[in-house]
Formats: structure tokens, C-alpha cells, sequence
DNA sequence: AATACGTGGAG
DNA sequence: TCTCCAAGTAT
């Protein structure tokens, strides 16, 4: 078994400056740690940088966060992908201003929404020294090949799980509990790196069997996934006097739950002909096809779309939300800033 | 247990 | 262009 001190020690020369990691003797705040271990999930740590000081400076606190709007969450949310969590953020800070503040542990953590077993683990330990070890990308990664683990993820996730609880039995972690799951992540992030590990710099090159092996590049093994299928969709610009598009809000739960979109057919593997898609226009128009297609990969397809622009014409009140093109832009997720990009209008850039 | 759920960057 | 991957969670 590697040794926490030797980590720990890699760990005090060379830790990562980031924005949400305290530093040596600095207060932690839950709500910080809590935040930053949601905006990471699945999301790389250049990405969240800029966006949770924008976060924090919009929402500082537990409180405001639970007192704001959904569209002002949202809107905050909107690029960073994965908008459920964005919901159960919301509705995780409402639970604990009603509770009186965060659940010190990891169990009455993962009772929240959006806060699962790596989540409620990182935030127990980073937040309120527990002795957790959470496990996520780089923890699995680092003790798969620490053990030669060469049974394939996912189902090698409990056996990893296991290796890497049993980091807490050394009285050397058991007494700095954020730090060393912050060392873990670090040392996956910047030497146990997915493709070609610098093994010579890792603090625990001597202990690791699939380094030995000559495996170490090729471990963690992961299943097949499976193909991702091209699915299409013709979506509706409408555009008022001022110059505004017409947004409108998609239903909470679900692809891009809760987010503004704009209006278009339901996404399919057939494409659209002109017909079939006017039926799920907005509004009665003089429709006119774009020119050209945007294109967006979703984690399980990857989608084509067209675009057909029109005027509002006079007397109509369509369903949905006006909002101005280059605010519009910031306010929807990726997908649709490509669709309304497609358009060119004059102040979209 | 398997699938749904976004996006941007690296190689 | 394309594949892989990043501090995962919910169902």
C-alpha cells in the first residue's frame, strides 16, 4: 500500500491554485466546495474556472441562491451542459436554507438533490474533514493502476471503490481528509493522466503494479460504448419589429430540461421535409429556409439541424419569451446559440 | 444494469 | 474529422 505521507508531501510542493481550494489554514465554505464539486462533474476544470467566479458573483451564498429565480439560475447555467444539475442545484440550496445549512456527513449529503456518492464523499471531506475517499474519474484511474485492476469500468467501479476507501486506514490521511482527496485528484490531473502518465514524477511510482507491469498507460480498461446515432431537427426564428427572437421554455425534466430553446420539430433519426416542419412552427409565416445546417453532439446522438426565419407577422401573440439577439445568445445552451448563429442577424456577434 | 444527460478541448 | 475524456447523478 502506497503511503498518504508521500502523497501528501507531493502534494504541499506542487497542489494546483485553484479558485474554490482553500489554502493552507483558510476558512472552506460548504457552499463553495459544494458548488464547485457540482460545476465540475463531467466538466473540465479550465471550463468552470470563469464560470463559477461568474456564479458566485451573481448567486454568493446558499441564500441567494435559494431565493433567486429559476430563469436567473438558468441563465447562469446556460453553455455549461448537463442542466439537470443546474435544477437540482436549485433545488438542493432551497433544502438547506430549510434545513438550517449543509449536512456535515457524507449520508445526509447524498439525501440532497443532485448530490450523489462522489459528490456528498468530496464535500464531506473537503468541506468537514471526514474521512472520505471520494471516487471519481482520476481516483478510479490512479487506483486501477496502483492494483493492475484490468477488469474494464464500469464493472470494475465497486472494486475500485473498495481500493480506494481502504487510502483512509493510513493515520497519514485519516488526518488531512481534504487535502488528500485534493492530492488524488491532482495527481490524476497532472501525472496519472489518462494517456501517457509521467510515471518518473509520480510520488508513488515505486508502489504501482501496472506501472511495473508496463500497463499503467492502458489501465483503467472501459467497456464499448455504444455508436451514436444522427438524428435531425428544423427549427423556427422568429423575429418582431425590434429585432427580438422568440424563445420559449422546454419542460423541466429531460433533454435540456427547464432551458430556453428555440422553437422547432422534435429531434428525429428521419429529416424534415418543408411541410412535415412548418406544421411545428411557431406561428403562421412567410417561413424561409437558411442556408446551411448547424451541427451539436449530444453524449448519446449527434443532431443536425436546419433553420427557417420569418417576420412576425402583424397580430400575432405567439407562445414564448422576445429576447434580444445577443442576449439571447448568453441565455440558451450550446445547441441553440448555434441554431441562432446560423442566422447571422445583425447583432448576434 | 443500462441508459439519459452537454460541452469544449486535446491528440 | 473523429475519438476520447472531464471532480457524476438519476432512474
Amino acid at each position: 500500500m502506497p503511503s498518504a505521507a508521500d502523497l501528501l508531501a507531493w502534494y504541499d510542493r506542487h497542489r494546483r491554485v485553484l479558485p474554490w481550494r482553500a489554502g493552507p489554514g483558510e476558512s472552506r465554505d460548504p457552499y463553495r466546495i459544494w458548488l464547485s464539486e457540482v460545476m465540475l462533474q463531467q466538466t473540465t476544470v479550465a471550463t468552470v474556472g470563469p464560470r463559477y467566479a461568474r456564479f458566485l458573483d451573481r448567486f454568493p451564498t446558499v441564500n441567494a441562491l435559494a431565493e433567486a429565480d429559476w430563469a436567473k439560475v438558468a441563465e447562469e447555467w446556460a453553455g455549461l451542459g448537463y442542466y439537470a444539475r443546474a435544477r437540482n442545484l436549485h433545488a438542493c440550496a432551497k433544502a438547506v436554507v430549510a434545513r438550517g445549512g449543509f449536512p456535515p456527513d457524507a449520508p445526509g449529503l447524498e439525501e440532497l438533490p443532485g448530490i450523489g456518492r462522489y459528490t456528498a464523499s468530496a464535500v464531506a471531506a473537503i468541506a468537514f474533514d471526514q474521512p472520505m475517499v471520494p471516487v471519481d474519474g482520476n481516483v478510479e484511474r490512479v487506483t486501477a493502476r496502483l492494483a493492475a485492476v484490468e477488469e474494464p469500468l464500469p464493472g470494475a467501479k465497486p472494486r475500485l471503490t473498495a481500493l480506494a476507501a481502504r487510502f483512509m486506514e493510513d493515520p497519514a490521511a485519516r488526518a488531512r481528509p481534504g487535502d488528500f482527496a485534493q492530492a488524488l485528484f491532482d495527481l490524476g490531473a497532472t501525472i496519472c493522466t489518462p494517456r501517457s502518465p509521467a510515471c518518473a514524477l509520480c510520488p508513488w511510482c515505486e508502489g504501482c503494479a501496472a506501472r511495473r507491469a508496463g500497463i499503467a498507460a492502458a489501465l483503467p480498461r472501459k467497456s464499448p460504448k455504444a455508436a451514436r446515432p444522427l438524428r435531425h431537427g428544423a427549427h423556427f426564428l422568429l423575429t418582431d419589429a425590434q429585432g427580438r427572437i422568440l424563445l420559449r421554455r422546454r419542460p423541466e425534466k429531460g433533454l435540456l430540461g427547464g432551458m430556453l430553446e428555440v422553437p422547432g420539430t422534435p429531434w428525429r433519426v428521419g429529416a424534415w421535409d418543408a411541410a412535415e416542419a412548418l406544421a411545428h412552427a411557431p406561428a403562421a409565416a412567410p417561413w424561409r429556409l437558411l442556408p446551411g445546417t448547424a451541427r451539436h453532439g449530444f453524449t448519446h446522438f449527434e443532431l443536425e439541424m436546419v433553420l427557417y426565419a420569418a417576420p412576425l407577422p402583424s397580430g400575432l401573440v405567439p407562445e414564448g419569451e422576445w429576447h434580444a439577439a445577443a442576449a439571447a445568445r448568453g441565455a440558451v445552451p450550446t445547441v441553440m446559440r448555434r441554431l441562432i448563429d446560423l442566422a447571422r442577424l445583425p447583432d448576434s456577434a
